[in-house]
DNA sequence: TTTCGTGGTAAGTAAGCACTTACTTTTCAC
DNA sequence: GTGAAAAGTAAGTGCTTACTTACCACGAAA
């Protein structure tokens, strides 16, 4: 195996142990165990168990690739296709958060813990995010289309309602006996948006 | 000091600790500094860690007086003041979260590093609750004042929005840049229950 | 005065931690 | 083929961890 190659095994295995059982809570003997390698080799791809966690932000938080859900939000937006441009949204926060079940959990530990991660993937990609909604409400607004809500109240519940939903349903749901709510992401975001839009239309 | 007084301030000072570094990254030896005595008297007050650790769950999972809230909410429920049932809800939770800011910080640990007190929690406290509010809702509904909408869906919108609220509040808000929401929590209990029942009347 | 339960401590133990050293094997350009 | 760099390992290092042991101070009952 190259350099390149195991340099990339380790950091597959250390995201998914980090995002299991933290930073703290993680070991260098258990990430070479569960890389089927010697604990030296980790310390020779990375000087030490921090700097692991550098590389593992570095990936996180600078790969993801948003321009086609970006571009998609754009379009439903010049269109005035209000109603598709939160179903987007919330359809792309779900499925993300479903699909990558490492990633919620490694933001939580970062920021209970007081990693950089979390605040970098705020920075890096919500931030920015947020604003073009709270723009585009207030757009919307100003076109009279919407009632004259504060924007970002508004952003905020929508997007509390979203990541609520992802987060109950990766950690809390089999904790809530009835009230369990098991639904498929496409019918959540619908009814979300339906919710949301009636509020603000 | 009496075995009394001394265990049950053991028990503060592991709770404060617990949700600053989680359970995993708190050592026995820090809480006995914290707390001004020998790391050897932990160990005649609680067998073990994790003793210490359930002691603290039967604490936090039994001891939250509610009834007042709930007795609040029941009245403004019997009077038909919708708008008081969400704000006093919101309210409650909002200033709850921030009057006892190592509450959530215990719950997200518990919930990743896998303990039962989130788990307790929502069964002692939320899951009830919900249940409530689920029937106060279909109640509305048959009454003709809200719309006909899917009570679980918008009772989960309602407690997502001001749940995220919290969160973004202690754990994010200054990664938000411009951002950020800067409210009290009156207000924005008072503009969250203006979107929803906007939503649902 | 002795004795004994209670609240407290100093100084451990064995296991586990991040990280290192000294060494062997594999790969590959020349 | 050969030499050197790169990939890999076994067996440590010193420190920290949860937890223990053996001992001390003291107030009250006998």
């Amino acid at each position: 195996m190259t350099a390149e190659d195991r340099r990339q095994q380790i950091l597959d295995v250390a995201i998914r142990l980090f995002s299991q059982k933290g930073f703290r809570g993680t070991t260098t003997k258990e990430i070479a165990l569960a890389a089927g390698v010697n604990e030296a080799i980790i310390f020779r791809h990375f000087a030490t168990k921090r700097e692991l966690y550098s590389a593992i932000i570095d990936q996180k938080a600078c790969s993801m690739n948003m321009e086609n859900v970006d571009a998609e939000i754009a379009k439903a937006f010049a269109q005035g296709n209000d109603r598709k441009v939160f179903e987007t949204i919330a359809t792309h926060i779900l499925t993300r958060h479903e699909e990558d079940e490492t990633f919620m959990r490694l933001m939580f530990y970062s920021a209970l813990e007081g990693h950089e991660l979390s605040d970098l993937f705020f920075r890096n990609y919500v931030s920015e995010r947020f604003a073009r909604l709270v723009t585009h409400i207030k757009q919307r607004i100003a076109d009279g289309v919407f009632r004259k809500v504060d924007p970002m109240i508004a952003v905020r519940m929508f997007f509390g309602t979203v990541m609520h939903h992802a987060i109950m349903n990766r950690f809390f749901n089999q904790s809530l006996g009835a009230q369990k709510l098991i639904i498929s992401n496409r019918v959540a975001a619908e009814r979300f948006t339906d919710l949301f839009l009636a509020g603000i239309l």
